[in-house]
DNA sequence: AAAATAGTTTGATTCAGATCAATTCAAATC
DNA sequence: GATTTGAATTGATCTGAATCAAACTATTTT
């Protein structure tokens, strides 16, 4: 589900493209409707990702860490389509989208891994479709941490115990829920055991179960 | 919205790489798990895709009609990751992905435009996000047709009368809502007389007010 | 340390959409 | 033309999540 470059090809990347850049928490990484030119990859830290309507609904349309690649979507019309915004201090990695295509030319490997790495965008996006129209709240919430859970261990940290860097508004915007449900969606899963909370710390202490959660909204507990 | 190559865009790819296929009412274009080999251009016709998960869920990730481009979510990892069937007997051009990405290295806007046809996807993708995250069932309507409407007029079709290929589930599975409540939403509209319905057959009176329907959740009408 | 602010939890109530059920309608098939 | 089958509409009821509201906790700011 991520998109993931692994260290090496950042470097690769890096050595040829690069010009870092320090967003502090809060801070933007790009707005909708500023000018694209870069796309930026994560190096250390985390963001969140959100469109928002001329009406004003806002929804986060992902959550990014360390590897990951921002600005995917900037590429269509030569426009940011979404917010990129720091949820802790982060680092990313410049990587002026032009000269990306201008090295494609002569890397073939680059070209077809950055082509696996948009293609993996949209599989992704085809799973939170997925989870936004056919998952019950405490579905989506099971979903959502499973796959962070992953993302967490991928990159070497506990699969089990993590802290959330995002709200339970950005959780509940992310997976079409109010904040409340997100809520109550965590003390439930606290009392069955399956996850211990506090505040931002979540503990995975029955992932199996929690995994059953994920599939079957026919599962009577 | 749509992810569409022009006609001429269409043809230089098919002087250089091409097949044609056509897939009759209900036939598969390709199934999830197969093997990737190419992406489809649609030359006429209408396609679903959708995906499924183990416990039977389905979701209708998109409707894709003449010019637009299938399979790019099966870059990823060389295997199709949903379903692509056809809605109407459909005729496609195949295009060998390995052939493309050797023809991109020396024709570089052809690459360039890849690149955004891709990126048009994921932005498609939010868009179908923030609609199953924060949209009623009647805003959810209001959009798809206008999104319809607007996609059958860039090809020269009426964009206040059409005919819908999908079911009334089809349609709820893509907005997330059950077929009755799809049903329920284009019975209001032909109430209010923005819409006229006769059973696929679809009239837009006000396309004004039909905007209206999409942007305001506190529009109490 | 106190005050202010932002975020979280929990309860009570409401409501949009799901579910269940019964017709109606349309299109294949015989 | 009659029959079967799949799709669509409409009504009645139920329910999961939204909304409203209050209390509580953590984090900044002063």
């Amino acid at each position: 589900m991520p998109v993931g470059l692994n260290d090496q090809e950042i470097h690769i990347l890096g050595d040829v493209v690069s010009h870092k850049r320090r967003i502090p928490r809060g801070g933007y990484l790009h707005r909708t409707g500023i000018k694209f030119q870069s796309l930026f990859a994560i190096r250390s830290g985390f963001f969140k990702t959100c469109v928002l309507e001329e009406d004003g609904r806002q929804q986060v349309t992902g959550f990014h860490m360390t590897g990951e690649l921002l600005g995917l979507d900037a590429i269509s019309s030569d426009l940011h389509t979404c917010d990129a915004i720091a949820l802790e201090d982060s680092e990313v990695c410049e990587i002026p989208f032009a000269k990306l295509e201008e090295i494609s030319l002569v890397i073939p490997s680059l070209m077809r891994h950055f082509h696996k790495i948009m293609s993996r965008e949209i599989v992704r996006d085809h799973g939170v479709m997925l989870l936004l129209g056919s998952m019950k709240a405490e579905e989506r919430l099971a979903t959502f941490l499973l796959n962070l859970s992953r993302r967490f261990l991928m990159r070497g940290y506990s699969e089990s115990e993590f802290n959330l860097r995002m709200t339970r508004e950005e959780i509940g915007s992310y997976l079409g829920l109010k904040l409340e449900t997100v809520s109550r969606a965590f003390s439930k899963l606290q009392d069955e055991h399956i996850i211990t909370v506090d505040n931002k710390r979540i503990q995975i202490n029955d992932i199996a179960r929690l995994r059953l959660k994920m599939g079957n909204s026919s599962c009577v507990t």
